[in-house]
DNA sequence: TTGTACGCGTTATCAG
DNA sequence: CTGATAACGCGTACAA
């Protein structure tokens, strides 16, 4: 797509090289040293360490910085140190808008400690994920993998390299942030079971999603509590697309009150639900995860159990940086954080049908 | 927030330094060249440019390579190369799912082209977003800007630096991919017509937005054309809730039909619209531009212009990659794609009132 | 406190 | 076609 014509290649009069490496590169710490007058090692140290030199020294190199307009060399200065004030994220899915939070959350927390986010996209293919992984893991200092898809094994294995923070998902022996469903899902099913629902479906993810497991193990045992029936049924792929064809199962299952593994299934499901003519809560509850961007955008907007996403993003962050600061042997663990119900239109009292 | 407990450091019996540099670090060139037998500049000459190494020791070394499990330290390859493999894109916001699919366009050509793309955000803000631009500049070997808000100058600024390719505005001397508007807006604009509409209004974005002067300039020839009078309103933001706050503004122009910025602005001025008791699109009609993510969410599902913005991604990088290959002085001058009507149920045939 | 000298892993420039 | 050697820009023991 796209490719320009190659033949005229032919005429070319003056090989123009604009951005060219020579003349004047921008200036080094020798360049520095000359003007103000000392060792290059000695512009090295005043401008990493602040403290181990000369208070007039200090200046008299800062302002020689400023005035050539220097910029440390990034790639120089990882070279011998092995370190780049970098950590990367790799997510399943950039535009899948449950990342979002946890993007910026991880963001905001890796500017506000001098480090670069590097932000990596796996396709929701566990293979493209490890390959990615391994990629970065040449580039960057730590790393954070949200909703991972490989092997528990490829995650130890990278994590042996260098730290790596896993969220939405418990790795033995890794650190890693994970959302604490119960809270969230019982009080989702509390508020169904008191709106008069007897039977609850629960729509499951992708099969390797640890997060699904944990969903429905969350509302079996919420319905349980609640002496409610639970059944499970599966889905083809975790979006909305995937909702609209769970639709006829989950007639089937003649369930009045339907979880799903996320809002994406949730917002299908209902769309296709209504399109068959149902009133959605009236005949059918419909409570999604995540509170995605958009999940309110329905009609009737989407009730839905809410992760904190930034939290989780930037807790992990946190965790990676301040491992990377290395006070030492800190062994964070697992960083547990809450969620809750979010109750809008989708859910309510079941209107028992004459 | 989640500060690990700083006092338990004192126990801290064996100081295990874990991710360690030291013992087997992973193989250089030199460890291959002693493996196959050769001097390491050979090495790197078979590993960078194949064809210029006999083919046999070509083959002695990547054998040494892949039995070393090898890996190329970019840091010490960008040094004197200045090469890095890698460009940058600035997005005005990530959760912004308008570029999202230019996210994905970039990305997906820039693997496709053996290139790593670093994602960053500018929160918005015409200052992060150069100060971001120049900490990138240090790392990758070229930028591409989506929807810049800084000034002409320092785009042009930063394009003597290094290559820069400009996504939805147009820069004098800067390579530029931009959605020529006119063909979706006039779609859009006689289907108001025909549905008997008579005055047309404009909810303006952003005061800097290229994109935005070009919508209304769009809207106004495409009203014209169509002897509907048409009439401009302005926005606080380009979001949700900045749609929530241009209602009153659109009710009291007296307008039938109305296009916004885009589609964020769009969902907003609708909701608010059925909340006061409007009937959309029976009283009155939404056109939103980009068709983002969740834009078929609402009900009535929005009518949208939709840029192909995917397309605007991978061209963009095209041209950037195509540039940094370097055959000599292209000047891809401006990329034009065609934007188009996507007519859904937001717009429609107006009722006139009894 | 500051200067000296060397290494980080790779590419580029020469000879051979 | 291949081997030696000098950069690339910066950090850092070590010595002064």
């Amino acid at each position: 797509m796209t490719e320009p014509a190659k033949p005229d290649v032919a005429a070319t009069p003056a090989p123009v090289k604009k951005h060219a490496r020579d003349g004047k590169s921008s200036a080094t710490i020798y360049d520095i040293a000359r003007v103000a007058g000392v060792n290059p090692s000695t512009v090295s140290r005043a401008l990493s360490k602040p403290g181990r030199v000369s208070a007039k020294t200090q200046k008299l190199i800062e302002d020689a910085a400023a005035e050539l307009n220097y910029h440390v060399n990034p790639f120089a200065r990882a070279l011998p140190t092995g370190r780049t004030s970098t950590f990367g994220l790799i997510v399943a899915d950039i535009t899948n808008p449950t990342f979002f939070d946890i993007i910026r959350g991880a963001g905001a927390t890796a500017t506000a400690r001098d480090y670069t986010l590097v932000l990596a996209d796996s396709a929701e293919s566990a293979v493209t994920e490890l390959t990615t992984a391994r990629r970065m893991m040449a580039t960057v200092d730590g790393l954070i993998l949200a909703s991972p898809r490989m092997d528990d094994d490829d995650i130890r294995a990278l994590a042996r390299d260098k730290p790596v923070v896993v969220i939405n998902r418990e790795v033995d022996g890794v650190p890693c942030v994970v959302p604490d469903v119960n809270k969230g899902i019982s009080e989702a099913v509390r508020s169904l079971a008191a709106n008069g629902h007897k039977k609850v479906a629960y729509v499951a993810g992708p099969s390797q999603s640890w997060m699904s497991a944990q969903r429905w193990d969350g509302v079996r045992s919420a319905c349980e509590w609640s002496r409610l029936e639970a059944v499970r049924l599966e889905s083809s792929k975790p979006t909305v697309d995937g909702g609209r064809q769970a639709a006829r199962e989950v007639l089937a299952s003649g369930a009045t009150a339907v979880l799903t593994y996320n809002d994406l299934l949730a917002i299908g499901l209902m769309r296709e639900l209504q399109a068959a003519g149902l009133m959605v809560p009236d005949q059918i509850s419909i409570v999604g995860f995540d509170d995605i961007f958009g999940a309110d955008f329905t009609t009737p907007p989407l009730t839905t159990v809410r992760s904190p996403l930034g939290e989780c993003g930037s807790g992990a962050a946190t965790i990676l940086l301040d491992h990377l600061a290395g006070t030492g042997a800190e062994t964070p663990d697992t960083l547990r954080v809450e969620t809750e119900l979010v109750l809008r239109g989708s859910s309510g009292r079941l209107i028992p049908a004459k």
